[in-house]
DNA sequence: CTTGCCCACTCGTCTATACGAGTATGCCTG
DNA sequence: CAGGCATACTCGTATAGACGAGTGGGCAAG
């Protein structure tokens, strides 16, 4: 029961004004961020650091919900507490919509998965109509109803995404829109085969931590904040038909614009 | 030391699975969702629900805690618990760095928060040439040195947003970018008139949560997450002229892009 | 060899207590 | 009336102990 990592974690010092708890977390961020507690690696256990610096259990307890919440670690129940990998990251380029993109048929989701080597899936897909919220009607000039699809993506088994699009119900209804699936391309490929053509894009990024319900939906770590994207289809007469709704997992993502500079 | 809140909050179900930390946090929650707790109110304080769910306060401190890192509430010391305002946002539009805006003089922060009828201080402005880190390096082209501005932007008194640019020394030794206050429309209307006409920029945005530097740079509350985005200009010629590496209250922010169709 | 159980070790939840430190209020003093 | 102090109330830090629950390895029985 010695020191399991001699000499990766130093002492207190009992003179200092910064509370032991800190301390402690301190001294595991710093041998996280020098390497020597590794992607993966199991720190130590609770009684060893109980042992190793002569403190209650609960000061430990609370240094690591400090590295926890800093999204540094996890911890499993049973097994330890792990420095947390950093996963693979999905890198959306701005021109993901384009369309030469989509009149190759398949989803902008799937293609870029497929091209990074990783295994997609879509599921709890739901279709159906509703009131908007507030905020939705807004952005979609003000129908009373609209056409709701929901989506969850995951990659590598792993749910990375949740997606609502909203699109007004006088202009989805009764098309393959609001089928489950509706077609090579998507959605947009449709309204496009409607009379639609698509003018451009509006996204506002905001990113927060996750309601306790996004939580499980994608199955985040604590201290893993999420991106919450809104996006608003224009087609060429100024007329908003598709708003997309997406949190995202933000240790899962990259988001990369290119902006004119003129 | 009757009930305060006279109803707002529940009873426990014993028979729950839920943990007891977890079911106090869900009711809090849902009072300040539904507007039972109004933003800047204080919540009944630790005592107080000690007394009315008959729990432990370490209990209580660990629902607390809970609302904490959702970002739901703040606590100050002394004082009590309270239900976190959202602070105004900033909206950063994806034209901000278009050319006429640049040739109006003033720097796109300020003019923005003008706009906005806030009042905006940039400090803590430091300047010097340093070595670049490997990533830095990469995108500017791996140059050895670089010239680096660092600066942090405050809205009202809070601190919002520090960035650093980083350019290339052959391009910015001993011209006016390497001065503290490098003239009407920034740097890169000097870049234009020392002939790299700017084509475009690249942003790249990730969230997560903040280092230990970052939470005191920002005074950022538990939490809130940062928005981390890196811009690279580009000139005609196609080399990178600039890199921008910002980091954002994510609270303060709402990011806006506009992409076209096509 | 395989199955199943037990046990040791891990983190999760909860209690009870103590003292320290920051804040606000009101009273007392000058 | 002004200033300062006492006090009560707030959250912050830390201890010690108890039991529960998930995990994994080893041992024993089949």
């Amino acid at each position: 029961m010695a020191a399991l990592s001699p000499g990766v974690l130093g002492a207190l010092d009992p003179t200092s004004d910064r509370a032991v708890f800190r301390q402690i977390a301190d001294q595991i961020r710093e041998a996280i961020d020098k390497g020597r507690f590794k992607e993966g690696d199991k720190l130590p256990s609770e009684a060893e650091l109980v042992e190793h610096y002569g403190v209650s259990r609960m000061t430990v307890r609370n240094s690591l919900s400090i590295l926890q919440t800093e999204g540094l670690v996890v911890s499993e129940h049973g097994r330890g507490v792990f420095v947390r990998p950093r996963p693979p990251v999905r890198r959306l380029a701005s021109d993901r919509f384009a369309r030469r993109h989509r009149e190759q048929g398949k989803s902008a989701f799937i293609v870029e998965a497929e091209a990074a080597g990783s295994k997609s899936e879509v599921d709890s897909l739901e279709v159906g109509e509703e009131r908007p919220s507030q905020d939705i009607a807004a952005r979609l000039g003000s129908p009373r109803r609209v056409l709701a699809r929901r989506r969850r993506y995951l990659l590598d088994g792993r749910p990375v995404e949740f997606a609502t699009s909203y699109l007004p119900l006088d202009l989805a209804r009764n098309t393959p829109i609001a089928q489950p699936n509706p077609g090579p391309g998507g959605i947009y490929a449709r309204l496009e085969e409607m009379g639609h053509r698509l003018d451009h894009f509006d996204e506002e990024i905001k990113a927060r931590m996750p309601t306790p319900q996004e939580v499980r939906t994608l199955r985040l770590a604590s201290g893993v904040p999420v991106i919450h994207l809104i996006r608003t289809a224009y087609d060429t007469e100024g007329r908003a038909v598709e708003v997309c709704d997406t949190v995202m997992a933000a240790d899962a993502y990259v988001l990369a614009y290119q902006l004119p500079a003129n």
